[in-house]
RNA sequence: CGGGAAGUAGCUCAACUUGGUAGAGCGUCCGUUUCGGGUGCGGAAGGCCGCAGGUUCAAAUCCUGUCUUCCCGACCA
């Protein structure tokens, strides 16, 4: 076995993986634990990765015609019995205030573990005609689901997320919304943190309390387990039935809005931890990175010092409109302390900068996807390296994370095959009756789930038909299994 | 919520078995030396021993409860 793919049968190892995430959380300071169970603080450095990929995203929400509004914490315990499978869902993991005041409530009040129920009161006092619609909001906010077993990050019993939520005149305008969602969830995943997925169709067990079609994308992590990164559901009537969200047609018809819901959540920070580390540490991809590039002032004598760190701030001042970029001129630590540190940090890029380089008019770049030093890049059309550079490490980030998927997609064609393959993670691709018995064996047995109807099979030459891995039934239902967080 | 482990200085841990007022390394602070991969040396500060009860002349140490974290199982973005 080589070095290579020893660390990576470690990375691999299940056991291992938890661990590794909440050190390199609590090391590169994004969180840290709170007194309250399943709480987490998210630190400065983690809270402007969240804020780096929610001003991405806003943006594409804001794009595709949705406006920010914002919804109380709590909500009646009524509301949510209006709709059955959303109460019986979601009940287990409500907390509930039930005094206030000094005194006990007359109606509890559920914090909300997220807010179809006070958004559908909403909507039905909003929406009168056809010509309300549609409706297209957004929140972003805390939500808290209570969980037996949490991890930073990945799961919280509070956490911050954004939460669409959308009410259409006709069915195939909102299936046709969840879809426009769930793409701009792959694009941010793909595009922004470098975390390819694959998208499609939950099963019915998996599917979100209350929905009709539930859609996710669905992201693999260093340790072989999947992790559903996003959700978008079409909610059909549902709702609109429970809350009385109608709306007069053309024809002055009376006829319930068909709605959508979708969300990604901080869980996302996780995903981007558990898809880009080496042992050195993070590794963020530059257009999420609260710092994109750091710059680390070299030198020895007294009269070095000024004329370095002048360098440097020209640097600086030269890079600051297109790059986040900071000097570390902190004077108690060496310059091979520093290097360690933001690497345990993730920078993307770094720069080195001492008398020699000054002398020859160049900087030393030191690139963390690739750990690769460059020597001698010239200070003369550095901004335009750095932007070249930068694009290739977002690149190459995406494509080793992408080739880390293909290599972890296996098909499987019956159980024994299924069961030497799942202990090692990754994703099976193979056939499913639709029958949810069989899947509850997988998941009895195994504990791994079905991750999501595929658009497109994620291996080459997959036949058009084949037999259920578990009853042995002919199906043309391919389906993704994996354990997942 | 069941099974296992842990909680002592900012961090990693020792002391606990056999009760007697707490110790190391790293970090921090001061000085000096260094600075191109976690500098070296000298000095100093720093702890209600997770929290609450109990046993005892005396508790970090024994007992009970409780909270938090980690690992393994049952539910979930």
């Amino acid at each position: 076995m080589t070095k290579t793919e020893n660390i990576e049968a470690q990375e691999k190892d299940l056991d291992h993986g938890e661990s590794l995430l909440a050190k390199l959380a609590l090391e590169a300071e994004l969180a840290d634990y709170s007194p309250v169970k399943g709480c987490m603080v998210i630190r400065p450095y983690g809270y402007a990765i969240w804020e780096q990929i929610q001003s991405s995203l806003d943006k594409m929400i804001k794009e595709t015609g949705h406006e920010n509004a914002y919804f109380p914490l709590l909500i009646p315990e009524s509301f949510l019995k209006k709709e059955a499978e959303h109460v019986e869902g979601f009940a287990p993991e409500c907390a509930v205030v039930t005094y206030g005041g000094g005194k006990e409530l007359e109606e509890k009040l559920v914090i909300r573990p997220t807010s179809e129920t006070i958004i559908n009161h909403m909507f039905s006092k909003w929406i009168h005609s056809y010509r309300d619609l549609p409706l297209l909001l957004n929140q972003w906010a805390n939500i808290v689901r209570w969980e037996m077993k949490t991890r930073l990050f990945l799961r919280t019993t509070e956490f911050l997320w954004q939460e669409g939520h959308t009410a259409h005149a006709t069915f195939e305008e909102a299936n046709e919304e969840t879809i426009k969602m769930l793409g701009v969830y792959k694009t941010l995943s793909e595009e922004y943190l470098a975390v390819p997925v694959i998208d499609g169709i939950k099963t019915e067990s998996q599917r979100f309390a209350g929905a009709v079609t539930t859609y996710c994308i669905e992201g693999l992590m260093k340790d072989g387990k999947a992790l559903q990164m996003g959700t978008s559901h079409y909610l059909g009537q549902n709702f609109a039935k429970a809350f009385d969200t109608k709306f007069q047609d053309q024809n002055s018809q009376l006829q319930y809005v068909h709605q959508t819901s979708w969300g990604v959540s901080t869980r996302l920070i996780g995903a981007v931890i558990m898809t880009h580390n080496d042992e050195k540490g993070l590794k963020l991809p530059p257009k999420i990175a609260p710092i994109q590039i750091v710059i680390v002032p070299i030198y020895k004598e007294a009269h070095e010092k000024d004329l370095v760190l002048n360098k440097c701030k020209e640097i600086l001042r030269n890079l600051k409109s297109d790059f986040r970029v900071k000097i570390d001129d902190r004077e108690q630590y060496t310059p091979g302390w520093k290097f360690n540190h933001w690497e345990v940090k993730g920078v993307p890029i770094r720069l080195n900068l001492g008398p020699k380089d000054i002398a020859n008019n160049v900087v030393e770049v030191v690139r963390r996807d690739t750990n690769q030093k460059i020597k001698s890049v010239p200070q003369d059309g550095l901004k335009q390296y750095l932007m070249n550079l930068s694009t290739e490490i977002q690149e190459t980030l995406f494509t080793q994370a992408k080739e880390f998927l293909n290599r972890n997609t296996f098909t499987v064609i019956n159980e024994n095959e299924f069961s030497t393959k799942i202990p090692s993670g990754g994703f099976l691709v193979g056939f499913w009756c639709e029958n949810s018995v069989c899947e509850e064996i997988l998941k009895q047995k195994y504990k791994a789930t079905i991750r999501c109807i595929p658009f497109k099979v994620p291996v080459d030459q997959m036949k058009e038909e084949g037999y259920c891995i578990v009853c042995n039934k002919t199906s043309k239902q391919n389906v993704v299994f994996a354990k997942a967080y």
